[in-house]
DNA sequence: TTAAGTGCAAAAGTTTTGCACCAAG
DNA sequence: CTTGGTGCAAAACTTTTGCACTTAA
């Protein structure tokens, strides 16, 4: 059971003045089709349509994961590329967050229902409503530092202090 | 007490066979008498320097910002705007994360000890080290919905779904 | 001294837009 | 029919790079 059929995509862009089509609701489909984990830039599903005969422009592509995204339809991920790519905005149980390595911008999916529930007590005590919400985790991976990069993050850097500091509040309040 | 002064950048750079430049010194010190919650382009930057009569090129801007953020001083943001915003990443008890207006790109920060507990948490466990950590929340502003967005997000839409289970988690666990 | 950093101008990319035509509701 | 959507080509932007010249260590 995928999260949207045709015709609830149709009555949700309906609902706003917004129309059906076929470019729409193909590039749907191909999200919806993506193995999980993946993702693609606007360039990356240009090519992927393609590639099945389907004609799409890119000035459509871009337009469309734009509305998506802000329908909530699709999560917009900034990975640290020099550009954006797209996925489904899974509910809940599958609902995941990015850990990227600055220096040569692998990624690594996670989960934790945690700050998915952080994300909601926020915005409910602001009074708005969640799109989506998204940890992104910058770090160093094995094969950067293997390669080179820093041996040690320095001592004084605000997130070694960060971690610290926490660790000790994490005593603290000896949570979970 | 800044997060550092002039000898401790020059120590973290010589140690990986970097210099201090007179440019990377002035970038540090507009970081960090930037008025907390401010954050800056590399554009806005680049203005804020010459204002200053500081003549520092377009391009050193760039080099400089993304030293940085690898190294941890600063943090790189992606506020949707489309390009990169910078600030200094704050330890501890000043560290924050942003809540952005899918519509309007308005920005608010919060902080939530819980989520940073849960990034170290998950670099631990993978035996990586933290050098940034942000959750990005998307939502509709109170604004931007006066404004005529989309009066409500749609019944079946990923992420109320997210709410609804999560909020029923939630009191599963009975948590906090 | 010598390797790293800077500035400039040009290039490379991604994303947006104006406009004429097409099509969903 | 009317208004929104698409495709194309051009434009707009942000970010990166090659190269000659400086300069920190």
């Amino acid at each position: 059971m995928p999260l949207y059929t045709a015709s609830s995509l149709k009555a949700e862009l309906n609902s706003k003045g917004w129309r059906l089509t076929p470019q729409r609701e193909t590039i749907l489909h191909v999200f919806q089709n993506l193995p999980r984990g993946n993702h693609l830039s606007a360039e990356e599903l240009y090519n992927v349509l393609h590639k099945r005969g389907e004609q799409i422009s890119l000035s459509t592509i871009y337009r469309t994961v734009k509305l998506m995204a802000r329908m909530g339809i699709l999560r917009e991920l900034e990975l640290a590329e020099g550009h954006k790519h797209y996925e489904l905005n899974h509910p809940y149980p599958h609902h995941h967050h990015h850990l990227v390595c600055v220096q040569c911008n692998r990624t690594i999916e996670f989960r934790n229902d945690t700050i998915l529930k952080q994300g909601v007590k926020q915005v409910d005590k602001m009074g708005l409503e969640l799109i989506d919400c998204q940890l992104t985790i910058h770090t160093i991976c094995p094969e950067a530092l293997r390669r080179g990069w820093p041996a040690m993050l320095p001592s004084n850097w605000a997130c070694s202090r960060a971690i610290a500091q926490t660790e000790e509040l994490e005593e603290d309040l000896s949570e979970n």
